[in-house]
DNA sequence: AAGAAGATTCGCT
DNA sequence: GCGAATCTTCTTA
């Protein structure tokens, strides 16, 4: 869930892609750098980092302390806010409003202030608990030139929300 | 110091 | 389906 002075929004996550250590994929892979210091956080820290000019791409920091792993996140279901995910990304469709990385930090006005921040604390960006999906797909990961074969790509089965298919 | 690549999305053809 | 948009970061083509 987010929080901002324009409100509160809330969604599922339906889609995450995992980047290890030892993974020529991962930003972590040449080690600590200003850019990726977020990911040597200690799980459930944020990791911000902007993209193609354009867009920023949320991941949640996923191992110990000192150990440079993440999750991204690529895609929800809405829950609360939707009219403010709305105006944020200039669209109406719901099925589109948290589809995809870019567009679900778009949604939460997710930028890089929200780097670093500990998303198990109360603050402006939270993790909950919710009931698990049913049933989880797998599949390589989306949009990578490197370590294309890793199946690291995780997401809800049969939910509109996520994506693509597989 | 310069250049290329990049965990994407949108619009036009 | 393809290419543009747009900028930060890392590597040295």
């Amino acid at each position: 869930m987010g929080e901002s002075p324009a409100g509160l929004v809330a969604a599922r996550i339906v889609e995450t892609e995992a980047y290890v250590p030892g993974d020529a994929a991962s930003h972590a892979f040449r080690g600590e750098s200003a850019r990726n210091r977020s990911m040597f956080l200690r799980r459930g820290h944020a990791y911000v980092y902007f993209i193609y000019g354009t867009w920023f791409c949320f991941n949640v920091s996923s191992d110990a302390a000192g150990i440079g792993a993440a999750v991204l996140v690529r895609a929800a279901a809405p829950l609360l806010g939707l009219n403010l995910m709305q105006t944020r990304r200039g669209c109406a469709d719901e099925r589109t409003l948290c589809r995809g990385p870019g567009r679900f930090a778009q949604a939460f006005a997710i930028t890089r202030l929200h780097d670093g921040l500990d998303l198990c604390a109360p603050g402006p960006l939270r993790l909950a608990a919710g009931t698990p999906p049913t049933s989880v797909g797998e599949s390589v990961r989306i949009g990578l030139t490197k370590e294309t074969s890793r199946v690291l790509r995780f997401f809800e089965t049969g939910s509109p929300f996520v994506s693509r298919i597989r």
